[in-house]
Formats: structure tokens, C-alpha cells, sequence
RNA sequence: GGCCCCUUCGUCUAGCGGUCUAGGACGCCGGCCUCUCACGCCGGUAACACGGGUUCGAGUCCCGUAGGGGUCACCA
């Protein structure tokens, strides 16, 4: 096989959202499966909709998720002198023709075909005008626009799709299709296939939607004399009502960037939107960067669309569990080191970071994220749920206030005298911590439970967590001792 | 509506004529562990859309039906 190249064309009409990534994902895999190239084209020809921001974004969200290109990025803008020497070529060659028929002209007809429940199709009637007749219009400086001349014999344009499999399309069922419009733009099919012959694409690798302008784009390969690259249409992405993901109806959360600032690892997003449509043939289901590359192949990808599974309205899951559960993996595997890197920027942006985490207390830092990253799920949890460690205006969980402290009233005693006990302490060990809660409790006639929950209240806010014999071990001293002392200020009753 | 595509547990999927009383993962439920929760481990729940063929034999092939999706612009 020739060098493969493959292209991801956003059009920069809004951020970079879970659909489109997983189609950058998808050719970016290809590409370096097989040591071949990508292209990012930006397809800004519809200037009314294109924004610099969006740009910026695209851009953002590509590069926070590893996905490098190789040229670009391009912009469709650029290459508009191609686009119409394309079309006079066509035009020149008599593969195109003008057409004067009117705008209104034709919606008429089409909205007549629609209410008669007709198919409707361009009736063709200037592809066999004189070219007398074409002069004079054009020294009537009538407006025309340009359409392409689909064959009119026998026959079908028919494509092996490395998805789909076999695609067959009559010429009979493709109209005379417009290529430049009445203003002299090049319409996307085009400029799309000019743009692809010239950056010598090998695979085009994209959505289904894509999947019906196929067969019009080949007739335009051929008219141009290039060669049609590979095609290969992936199924969309729907949500729980089958609809297509969009901005507009979903918000957020088909947002990449919404992802990056929820506390996702990019590589658990990237590993989770793979899956969403394509899998190995095995059970594997985590992959490394170079086990994915390997394992990736076209024939992977299904044929069926696949649902994101996110339920609008569940508390529990903001997104996907299963995307929410690949990255608590990733939380809980990855090298601390590389963790630590993770989690610095949501503890900055919390104003709970401390310089010397990446210095003196790294070790300590370090030791910390491997306790309490167990039963995480985003980065964002350490400076929620594990806001405890890192700053002491952390809050109390309600739960964890109301079953493990305040329904046993004696603790407001009990636990100042933890601290007393922690304090005599020499060095406080897990083992000396654990001695030392029991013997309390014994001493109260109450399971050991009772003053260890309590603990684990008033010292991290959280009705769960690590083990409470390590955390006194390993939290400050004096942190410990403090907020158990304070344990009474949780007993003022509000009136 | 025309044309095209699709249909295995709630969701992502394995399955490419017999090894399928359908496997894995997430979710959910139960158990072990335990100071709590999580992790881990063990167990459970749950699917071949329907109807006809072909075949000794069909989740796997063919045809219909139903359902879903895509596309039918002087948008990309």
C-alpha cells in the first residue's frame, strides 16, 4: 500500500465535542497504525458560522488529548482559487454545465413534489442547453450556478467501504447536483474532494452522515481524474432517545473541554470514546497508547451507531458511567508522579495548593494522593472529597455529620479525649493510633467503631475513606489533634 | 416519502453455520474483607426485534415485516 494519509476536517462553528473527537481518535489511530500521516484542515468556508475562537478551541482540545497531527493546520479558505479552477476545469471539459433556472423557480417545484409525496430531483433542464442559448443568458447577465454532470446511462457508482462493506448507488437516484453557487462559491462537495485530491488522502475516515454523499464525490474524483481514496464511514454517536449528540440539545457534556475541567485524564476519555463503536475482537478493554495503536484496526469499527449512555437528570453519574469508571482507572493506575502532575492545577485553581509539594512535602503529597485515590473518579474529587488534606476549610459531609457524630452526643467528649491520648503520644503509628482508639472506646463501653467514624468525620469531612489509623498516622500532627479537639463546635445546635 | 445503512443483556460489545443451555465490560443486586467507604475477589440479574425460508444444524446465510438511523440545500 502507497503511504497512507488521513485528514480530520472540523468545521470551526463551535468546540471540539465527544463526536468529532472520536473521529480524529479513529483516524489518528489509522495513522499511526499503519506510519502514515494525518492532516488537520480546518474547513472554515462558511465564514458567516467560523470563529477564531473555535479554531482555538479545536485546536485545544486535540492537543489535550494527545492527538497530534502531522501537517496543518490547513484552511479550506486558502485553496479557493483551487476550488473554482476545479470547477472551470469540470466546466471546460464538459463534465459541468450552468444552470439558470431560478431559486425560487426550483423551491416551488420542490415544495410541489413534496406535498404530491413525489421524489423530487433536478429535471436536468439546462444540461442540454445550446451554447447559443447559454451566451445569451450570460449577456443577460443572468445568474446561473454550476452543476455537476452525473451520467445519464445505465449504471451505478458502487465503492467497497472498509465499514460498510459494499455500497451501491444508481446514477438514476443522483441528481444534477450544484458545485458552485449563483455567487461563485464552491460548495463543500467540491472543495472537499479538491482539497483531499491535493493533500494526496489515502482514507477518508468519518461519520455515517457522510456516507450518502459518497457516491457524488467519486463521480467527482473521476471527473477530476484522480483515483477515490479508501472510505470508511463510522457509525454515529446517539443518546437514550436515539437522537444525535449535539451541542444543542446536550450541553456540556458532549464537550471535550467539559471533560478536561470535570478532572478527566484525556488518555480514560480518549480510551473510553475508542470503545464507543469499535473493539479489538477480544475482551481487552484498557489499552495503553501503543496496545491501542496495535490493536486498531477499520474492521473493528461496528456497523451499528452506539449509544452514549447519559441520563440527563442522575445524580450519581454526570456522564457515561462507564466513561466515568475507565477514568477512576486510570485515577488509581497511573504512576503518582505523573498524578501528582494531574492534580496540581485543580488544587492551584482551589487556592489549596502548596509550593512545597512539589518540594519538601512531595514525599508526603505523594503518599497522600496514593491513600485517598481509591475511590475517586475525577481529578476534581481531591479537592472536593479530599479537600480535607489539603486545607482545613474543608466542610463536613451532611451524612457523615449526622450518622457517625451527631447521634452519639458523648463523642463531644469523647474525641477531644482522642486527641489527648493521640497527643501523648510519642510518635503517632498506625498500630500506636489503632491501640490507642480502642482503648478509648473500651474504656466508653462503645464499639471501637463509634469513635473511629467520629474521627474520620471531623478530620476529613467524609463519611468514608482511607483507613483511620493511617490517616492519623499520616496527616499532621497537629491537624489531627486540632480538629478533634474542635469536635464540640459541630454540637452547637441552631435555632 | 425516495434512496442508503443498521438491529445480541439497560449501555458498550464478543460472536464471522455446530465448541452458544450466547462470553466480557459498565451499571444494578448479594457476599467476603472491614473502623467506614473504595479497591480486590466470589456470586447473581439481564439480550440474539419479529415472521418465513435455506440447512442434518442459524445469533451467524437469504427474503419479508417492524423499529431505528442517515441523506435527499445555491450548509459543512
Amino acid at each position: 500500500m502507497s503511504e497512507v494519509r488521513v485528514r480530520f476536517p472540523p468545521s470551526p462553528t463551535g468546540y471540539l465535542h465527544i463526536g468529532g473527537a472520536r473521529t480524529a481518535i479513529y483516524n489518528w489511530l489509522f495513522a499511526k497504525k499503519h506510519g502514515g500521516k494525518m492532516v488537520l484542515r480546518i474547513e472554515d468556508t462558511d465564514a458567516e458560522r467560523s470563529t477564531e475562537e473555535s479554531i482555538r478551541g479545536i485546536i485545544d482540545g486535540m492537543e489535550w488529548l494527545g492527538l497530534d497531527w502531522d501537517e496543518g493546520p490547513y484552511f479550506q479558505t486558502d485553496h479557493a482559487e483551487e476550488h473554482n479552477a476545479a470547477a472551470v476545469r469540470l466546466l471546460a471539459t464538459g463534465q459541468a454545465y450552468k444552470c439558470f433556472c431560478s431559486k425560487e423557480e426550483l423551491e416551488a417545484r420542490r415544495e410541489a413534489a413534496v406535498k404530491a409525496k413525489a421524489d423530487y430531483r433536478y429535471n436536468g433542464a439546462c444540461r442540454d442547453l445550446s451554447p447559443d442559448e447559454v451566451a445569451a443568458r450570460e449577456a443577460a447577465s443572468a445568474p446561473f450556478v454550476i452543476r455537476f454532470k452525473v451520467p445519464r446511462e445505465a449504471g451505478a457508482v458502487a465503492f467497497k467501504d472498509a465499514v460498510c462493506g459494499g455500497i451501491e448507488r444508481s446514477y438514476q437516484d443522483i441528481e444534477d447536483f450544484v458545485i458552485v453557487r449563483s455567487n461563485g462559491q464552491p460548495l463543500y462537495l467540491l472543495c472537499n474532494v479538491v482539497d483531499d485530491i491535493r493533500d494526496r488522502i489515502s482514507h477518508v475516515i468519518r461519520g455515517q452522515d457522510g456516507l450518502a454523499n459518497t457516491p457524488r464525490q467519486i463521480l467527482l474524483y473521476r471527473a477530476l481524474g484522480a483515483q477515490p481514496p479508501v472510505f470508511a464511514h463510522m457509525p454515529l454517536t446517539l443518546d437514550l432517545n436515539k437522537a444525535k449528540i449535539s451541542k444543542r440539545s446536550h450541553g456540556e457534556v458532549v464537550a471535550v473541554h467539559f471533560y478536561r475541567e470535570q478532572g478527566f485524564i484525556s488518555w480514560a476519555l480518549v480510551n473510553f470514546l475508542v470503545l464507543l463503536g469499535w473493539s479489538p475482537g477480544d475482551d481487552r478493554e484498557i489499552f495503553s497508547q501503543e496496545e491501542l495503536i496495535e490493536a486498531f484496526s477499520l474492521e473493528g469499527i461496528s456497523r451499528a451507531n452506539s449509544i452514549f449512555n447519559y441520563r440527563k437528570d442522575d445524580p450519581k453519574f454526570f456522564t457515561d458511567p462507564k466513561a466515568i469508571n475507565i477514568n477512576a482507572h486510570y485515577l488509581r493506575t497511573i504512576p503518582v508522579s505523573e498524578l501528582a502532575t494531574l492534580v496540581k492545577p485543580f488544587l492551584e485553581q482551589e487556592k489549596i495548593w502548596d509550593p512545597a509539594y512539589d518540594g519538601d512535602k512531595k514525599e508526603w503529597f505523594e503518599k497522600t494522593l496514593v491513600m485517598i485515590r481509591e475511590r475517586f473518579h475525577t481529578l476534581k474529587d481531591f479537592t472536593t472529597l479530599g479537600r480535607a488534606w489539603f486545607a482545613d476549610d474543608f466542610t463536613v459531609d451532611d451524612k457523615a455529620l449526622q450518622k457517625n457524630l451527631l447521634k452519639h452526643p458523648p463523642l463531644k467528649e469523647w474525641l477531644p479525649e482522642l486527641a489527648d491520648r493521640l497527643a501523648a503520644l510519642p510518635e503517632i503509628t498506625p498500630e500506636e493510633a489503632e491501640r490507642v482508639a480502642r482503648e478509648l472506646a473500651e474504656a466508653h463501653g462503645v464499639k471501637p467503631g463509634v469513635p473511629i467514624n467520629g474521627a474520620r468525620a471531623v478530620i476529613t469531612g467524609q463519611i468514608k475513606g482511607p483507613s483511620m489509623f493511617e490517616v492519623f498516622a499520616h496527616l499532621e500532627r497537629d491537624k489531627v489533634i486540632c480538629r478533634l479537639r474542635e469536635t464540640a463546635k459541630y454540637f452547637v445546635v441552631e435555632s
